[in-house]
DNA sequence: TCTATACGCTGTACAATGTACAGCGTACGA
DNA sequence: TCGTACGCTGTACATTGTACAGCGTATAGA
């Protein structure tokens, strides 16, 4: 299969029995398993945490688990489902911090930061596709407790999904570079700075400053300000910023008393 | 090389002599070329925008052009060069619409409906990470282009890189939600609303709506508004109108006079 | 004009990946 | 007790990027 960082093209109902771990209907027979999903769950992550997507191959964990690759395929129809289940287990590990009663605004960075810390700890979360979420008990507990941040402020059903998607895009959009940082150091062995640092003067050389005046004075103040071109977490301070800036036009239309609701 | 879904590991000097069409020094000797670089690129970006990133392979290309795998190689390093003036090319084709003297939502509107478009034509765009951008021509064109519509607001240098990071990232990962889509469909056979057809009864099962009350009351009615569970159109509309909104404040702030101003 | 050399192009080869398939042995239901 | 369902494994294959060496060509220098 290619491109499988996506959930499975396979069985929905299978995956789904697997995320909501359904015991298998018929008694078992034969040898008794050595291993349990959670177990790979947890080897797989391991892996993906500190060598990347890239990282994760069925060989990698097998030897991780000490035993051979195609045994991994008892556990989990293949690696996209595996991808799926350890998403799922790391939205349920989140932590939800309970706001309840704090202004919208606390209570939506809370929602970011939670994210935040999501993309922090497992980078490779945050290069998955979303497209279509696994549906097990981690991704709903990760979704009504987000949603619990956006209620009683008077927006419809919709916009509430509409104001978390926003929120939450912007977050992971954001991760993703910083994510992406990280992998291409792992993978180059030539840091960001580095790159910068080399691709500068050469383009210095074929960039004429007068054909392109705003490019080559915003794009080497910018460069100077943050160290490096990008600076992931100065975009992160920004874009929340206008962003909650943005939703507040909307939800102070809804509930016109306050900025300060609960 | 893995993951080369990136600008190159590889010399940023050959790199950019290639995206700048650097002459070669010395005189050429030996067999005429019976392509050139552009050729390639041509070939490279139909395949991809028709078959997606996981069908541009170097054999694919090579057959497109009806010469050996290996040929390729004459015209450039690798595969992630290839891909990083592939961009490059894509962002020098852009349409660039003149806005001068219009009100700023409207000029940022344009700009991210320049973006919108790229996206719209060439899918794969919004997947690659642009961490560290193709510095040739198109993609320095472009950034002058985009950085016009940020000037004379009031901005400072490093805000209007902000700003204008914000903006293409809303878009861009608007966008990769949407190419994701396409590239799911091309590759299972299964399409979103069938996905979510399947997914949905099954879920129901298992989902207890007063253990997730919000979860499932704002699910159920995003799913029932919009076809899916996620509509990208709609999702762009709703986050560029907050989005501006958010930008608002900060420009107007700066232009205290004007929400009209040029 | 002759020739050596730089360069375009190609076929072969290799390592890495996901996973299909068939075989082997185990432990439980009958 | 025995047959069978199931856990586990080794082998094998298609697909990828690209290193390498060889072959032939057209030009620079004689």
């Amino acid at each position: 299969m290619r491109a499988p960082d996506v959930t499975s093209g396979g069985d929905p109902a299978r995956t789904l029995a697997l995320l909501w771990r359904e015991p298998s209907t018929a008694a078992r027979r034969g040898p008794q398993r050595g291993l349990n999903l959670d177990a790979v769950i947890e080897a797989a992550t391991a892996v993906t945490d500190t060598e990347g997507l890239t990282g994760l191959t069925m060989r990698r964990v097998a030897q991780e688990l000490r035993v051979s690759p195609m045994t991994l395929y008892t556990y989990v129809p293949g690696k996209a489902e595996l991808l799926d289940v350890m998403l799922d287990a790391a939205y349920a590990r989140m932590s939800r911090t309970d706001t309840t009663g704090q202004p919208w605004r606390v209570r939506l960075t809370a929602v970011a930061e939670e994210n935040r810390a999501l993309f922090t700890t497992h980078p490779w979360t945050a290069t998955v596709s979303t497209l279509r979420p696994p549906l097990g008990p981690g991704a709903i507990a990760k979704y009504e407790h987000e949603l619990t941040a956006l209620d009683g402020l008077g927006l419809d059903d919709v916009e509430m999904d509409d104001c978390l998607t926003l929120l939450l895009s912007f977050v992971q959009a954001n991760a993703r570079v910083a994510a992406d940082a990280h992998a291409t150091a792992r993978l180059t062995t030539v840091t960001d700075e580095q790159w910068w640092a080399a691709a500068g003067p050469l383009l210095a050389r074929v960039l004429d400053p007068a054909a392109y005046p705003l490019a080559s004075r915003v794009g080497s103040a910018a460069g100077a300000a943050h160290g490096s071109a990008h600076d992931p977490a100065h975009a992160y301070e920004f874009g929340l910023r206008r962003l909650l800036d943005g939703l507040a036009t909307l939800i102070e239309r809804a509930t016109p008393a306050a900025s300060g609701n609960s």
